[in-house]
DNA sequence: ATCATTTTGTACTAGACAGTTAAAAGAGAA
DNA sequence: TTCTCTTTTAACTGTCTAGTACAAAATGAT
């Protein structure tokens, strides 16, 4: 009986940490699901392994509980972007596995992108109050300024990159990938949005990324 | 008096044309400002000529009027669209004045993107269920079809290319230029967002999508 | 003159919803 | 032991909100 007591993992009860984990994880599923007006307290709490109680006693109100969330999403997916690893890699082919892992990453995620458009229909509000920004904005514009600097240095990149621009465009194409898949195969069919579909999709922006770095001028 | 009596603009009251067009440009921009659920009722009619009552007249109920503005939104972008014309134009020409004019009009009609947007938060559920689908998703792959046949058939365009492809690569960079302006800028600045910066993208997607394009194994 | 359509206004309802209260007690650190 | 932090439960409050009821009248077409 003592010998598990010490341990962390004998806590049956008292697990301040794990309640708090708990209900973010349900609530980011259901702001996600249904943005913040559309999302039920009462829901959210009965979701959880706790009370409404709790809810309250932890995060204060709806917008304290969803701007955690927030930032919790946001905090997840920097995580996962620094594992990454592009040593080794010529600044091409940095360039095309860059833009690989985004476009799977945001595909197996889309939680995180909803609570991302939920956030631009607020118009950034609660992020803006956020102060945990500072870090996020960095991991992949430093990884772009690397590949940019190495592909200008070797010759095959041109000269006028900007790494925010790059980041931009690879942003831009896989967000609206996972985004606007309802509208777009709503209008269009869903043939994009298959198996092929989407790997046609996928190595097309990174050929059209890659003649757009690509530097014709030089001798590559 | 009788004089104008008899001409269209005489009519004093009974307009319910109009009064229908003057409910939905109020309840088309409270939607794309709050969302389905984030926007009253009441808020929409206080805005509006007329009565709440006049608003279930003729719409039924809040999921009906929304689904009204959906349409109209999509349909007031459609005839947009159609006014574009591209003919005389080289092929290179041709694109990239389809994309420099659906950059405008994107940055020009926030509201049609934040219903989109709102739309796709609800798994264009309403979109689907709507019956003026068919006509939509036209106007722009037809136009895109013709510069890509044309460009094949001079030689400046490379063989491999899908007209819905190429809609969504310019669909992609062009919404999320609108979409994620928020979220964006909360998190890299307003850099690209000022006068200048939005020039260098608009330029920078029209370069890239041409560098796509291009039959680079060709004479040109 | 008749009659369907359109318009106005107001008060109401039934339920939903965010947030509170109160009372109690278990857990663990000091 | 004592004291603070954490947890549970369930009822409750006040406000908000979509939608309705009711009553009446103006308009225009036939």
């Amino acid at each position: 009986m003592p010998d598990e007591k010490s341990t962390k993992k004998a806590k049956v009860k008292r697990d301040p940490e794990g309640v708090k984990q708990n209900i973010l994880r349900v609530a980011t599923k259901e702001f996600a699901q249904n943005g913040l007006s559309g999302s039920r307290i009462d829901e959210i709490a009965a979701k959880t392994k706790t009370s409404k109680r709790m809810l309250y006693y932890y995060f204060g109100d709806k917008i304290g509980l969803y701007k955690k969330c927030l930032e919790a999403s946001y905090a997840r997916i920097r995580r996962g972007e620094e594992e990454l690893d592009l040593d080794g890699l010529s600044p091409i082919d940095a360039l095309a596995k860059l833009i690989d892992f985004t476009f799977e990453h945001h595909v197996n995620n889309p939680d995180f992108i909803r609570m991302v458009m939920i956030e631009n229909i607020h118009d950034a509000n609660h992020l803006k109050q956020s102060s945990e920004l500072q870090s996020v904005n960095n991991t992949t514009i430093i990884k772009l300024k690397d590949i940019i600097q190495r592909g200008q240095k070797d010759g095959s990149f041109r000269d006028d990159l900007d790494p925010l621009h790059l980041h931009w465009y690879i942003s831009a194409l896989c967000f609206f990938n996972v985004s606007n898949q309802g509208t777009f195969s709503a209008l269009f069919g869903n043939s994009l949005f298959s198996p092929k579909g989407q790997g046609e999709l996928r190595t097309g922006i990174s050929e059209m990324l890659v003649r757009y770095v690509r530097n014709y001028e030089a001798n590559t």
